[in-house]
DNA sequence: CCGTCATTTGAACATGTATTCATATGTATA
DNA sequence: TATACATATGAATACATGTTCAAATGACGG
């Protein structure tokens, strides 16, 4: 059994102190880190990286998208809410129709990074 | 009813033809974003980013991380999976311990490149 | 106004996944 | 060899999430 001195969320002794000290000083506080697997959450979905694919190359509504993508409006709608919340999309509404674009430059690198290493396999 | 002619997936007719036509052109195989998105999806969690942050500063063992995020080796060992499988970790054996580290300084910078975003955010 | 159409929304369903717990593997040491 | 310990693994659970289907909203033209 166990010793009861050590009961917590890891129990045992093989801890580097100084190295495991030094990241602990140095890690970003955690809200941010998950700030930051928030945002490539909206990264990691099949459809949203082939909407903001698209988008990268012109605005498009609602219904180009569906069928560029061969997908239904509703399931693209949903998706381009997520992508609206997190504000990596913008719209500009013309008449019946919505017009989608990325909302950023930034958006548009971080995706080229993640196509070039994949890429580079 | 809608009539028989488009029950296709996309039954809408607002197309703008000459744009969609070029984007299906110029998009990046399927496959291609599908990988991207899987790469993505390790990001994509908030325990692994935590890990990913603390081996941009030094490579640790399995309990040193454990105990430096505060969770169960196992848990840790699990995510450690994942990252191993993304070929995004590599690894080391010394003795009882395996020493993780990044497996490559392009993840360091996507990841850097993600917490850039959303401090600007 | 009424009907059509683009888009949005909500609920339901199926699927994926992160943690926990128990257990297995493998390595050093007594 | 027997024990202790670091790590890995499998099953189970709980929770998140993507698509579909049905229906609602909102805008235009007749």
């Amino acid at each position: 059994m166990t010793d009861n001195s050590d009961h917590d969320i890891c129990e045992t002794r093989c801890v580097h102190e100084s190295v495991v000290n030094d990241v602990r000083e140095r890690m970003y506080p955690n809200g941010l880190l998950l700030d930051v697997a928030e945002l490539f959450k909206v990264f990691s979905d099949h459809t949203r990286v082939r909407i903001l694919h698209a988008l990268s190359f012109s605005e498009l509504c609602v219904c180009d998208l569906a069928i560029a993508l061969d997908m239904t409006s509703s399931a693209v709608s949903h998706q381009l809410r997520v992508l609206r919340s997190a504000k990596i999309v913008k719209f500009r509404k013309e008449g019946k129709n919505v017009f989608y674009s990325l909302d950023d430059r930034h958006i548009s690198s971080l995706m080229q990074a993640g196509i070039e290493h994949v890429q580079e396999g």
